[in-house]
DNA sequence: TCGCATGATGTAACCGGTTACATCAAGACG
DNA sequence: CGTCTTGATGTAACCGGTTACATCATGCGA
């Protein structure tokens, strides 16, 4: 019943060429005159003749496949960092195949194992914390990948982002040039990813006699960034700003201020980092720092297709974080 | 350079055996005796073998890949809806391709191209609405598809979601029920998407002659509902509840009324739709509808693979949604 | 002891493209 | 007019698996 479906020996037959001059039409070749091209056009579309991937894959050893492994979809941070990969594999005719892995390494080792048995000819990672295994796994079949989300002019492997120390030093300095001594810090846990952890270095780098800094770890949600301030008040009831490794604990502060009566920013200061994009709608406009998501996403991708095309190595790539200025964070100094 | 990477001879050669054995192996057959099984498998690991799966998809001409196309990702529900097929789909040895439309039927058109050469099996739809070319291409090609986030008995193409329409009409009766007579309707674009004109029609059949309804249209994110207040106190200043389409179309509800100093749900009411993971952390928690995005990202990807793996046809699902009372809508009829 | 069923394994065709190499016609040139 | 070059096209091997069918050994019942 399944009607069968177009071969190139169909369309072959159809214009009394050979398959090889089909082929050559499909694949944009030189050494095809201008009617023939046409002629093999017209029964492609005729035919609704699509060459079949497989095939195609088998002989050039091309899946023309790229996979991101992604701790979290349901971030919207990610979300736009995938929506930018996905636009620029597609305009070049790649596709992205994706996966979770939770911030596990052993999920992110199946998933990788899944994906290059599914034909995957190179890697998105976040990061640059996985398995040892995930890396030999690698490096044995030779596969490229790239770390995105950081900056480590260190790393072996190219890493394509922000310098997570770095915004999360200026951040404190931007705090502390506005007048805060004391300052709360909220990040998600800790185990999960080794990007919270370079912020929290780039705080530690900013730490200095006059300055008092204090830490909280709780889960990466609104929920979590309201469930903190309880904590806060206690442990640190002076502090006046509070810096949020993400827009999403921000938010969450926000209502937790708001609940026990204290307003942002006169009561106490509050600042994010992704700014997501409803950080400029909320009120009072979120100050935060401007992750650059959909650029590095289009970075990543246009890199790796012009790698696995031409060769070209990947280079790593700072990308910059700017700080935006909004409303809440209280200008301590001017008063 | 690129080491050779094993094929399925090289492990026969390694063992001594047929590739037809190997094969039986790789793929679980039953007429391999346990020996040879085991003296495969581990040949297998020793070379670090991986069948080729472009080879492996053009014999069988199974590609084990399935296609999603979504409107957008950059909403949280989506996104879980999402993260729920790739883990399903990922249990039972699939992979999930994206692509994005942008909610326009032309994107959607090339983007199904694209993923069909890219061997895709089966496609996930997001509602019911779609180019005529693109059913006619799916019906050529004799590929299976589904329409998600809706529920329409009526349809031809099996359903997987919940009842746009009912939700809606459930949603203004809850809000009659509690007392609301001036009801404010907010949603996204119009153009955009089925599925909201869908509620759309569900709230006029919950209207009667002591209603009132007003409704506006505005961007589908934080800023359109923040936007929106300052119309909708124009139009309908006596409105005391506000419907709006989306969760987040909510919270920019909240932002925006804070603005302008009404207090939710004292002054003014506001339910959702969705019930995003934030959406009970918020002040006052929102009540909103509960659509199960979870569940029916599961529910395609299991119903798409037992139809592609033993051909059981797709049952049109239905999924429910419900209320979750939280603080945001007052009790008028109690007062 | 023979015939047959059964289970394990091998042989080779096939899936649908790509591409190195061969072929052929036509024009250029001496 | 013969030879060489060049561009267009055809031929067929190959990519790495799967699987129908063949083969062979073994065990069982008569």
């Amino acid at each position: 019943m399944a009607q069968k479906i177009g071969r190139i020996r169909d369309v072959a037959r159809e214009t009394g060429l050979s398959t090889a001059t089909i082929s050559r039409v499909m694949n944009g070749a030189k050494n095809v005159s201008p009617e023939t091209r046409k002629r093999v056009l017209d029964a492609c579309s005729k035919l609704d003749y699509l060459p079949n991937p497989a095939a195609r894959a088998l002989s050039t050893s091309k899946s023309r496949t790229i996979a991101a492994i992604i701790p979290t979809i349901e971030h919207s941070i990610y979300a736009k960092y995938i929506a930018a990969i996905e636009q620029t594999l597609s305009e070049s005719g790649y596709s992205l195949v994706l996966a979770i892995s939770k911030g596990d390494d052993d999920t992110e080792l199946q998933a990788a194992r899944k994906l290059l048995g599914m034909g995957a000819q190179a890697f998105i990672l976040s990061g640059g914390a996985h398995s040892p295994d995930l890396m030999a796994l690698f490096a044995r079949r030779n596969v490229p990948f790239v770390f995105s989300s950081i900056w480590d002019l260190q790393s072996e492997i190219p890493t394509i982002g922000y310098d997570n120390a770095d915004l999360a030093y200026n951040a404190v300095e931007y705090l502390v040039h506005k007048g805060h001594r004391e300052i709360a810090v909220l990040h998600g846990p800790l185990a999960e990813s080794d990007r919270t952890r370079a912020r929290l270095d780039g705080v530690l780098r900013a730490d200095r006699e006059d300055l008092a800094l204090s830490f909280f770890e709780t889960s990466l949600d609104v929920a979590g960034g309201r469930e903190a301030v309880d904590r806060l008040r206690e442990r640190s009831p002076n502090a006046t700003a509070v810096l949020c490794f993400s827009d999403v604990l921000a938010l969450g502060c926000y209502f937790g201020f708001m609940n026990v009566g204290l307003s942002v920013p006169d009561d106490i200061s509050v600042m994010g980092f992704d700014n997501l994009d409803w950080s400029a709608s909320v009120l009072p406009g979120l100050t935060t720092i401007d992750l650059p998501a959909a650029d590095m996403g289009r970075n990543v991708a246009a890199q790796l297709v012009s790698h696995l095309e031409s060769g070209t190595p990947v280079a790593p790539t700072h990308l910059d974080g700017v700080i935006v200025e909004r409303a809440s964070v209280a200008d301590l100094a001017a008063r």
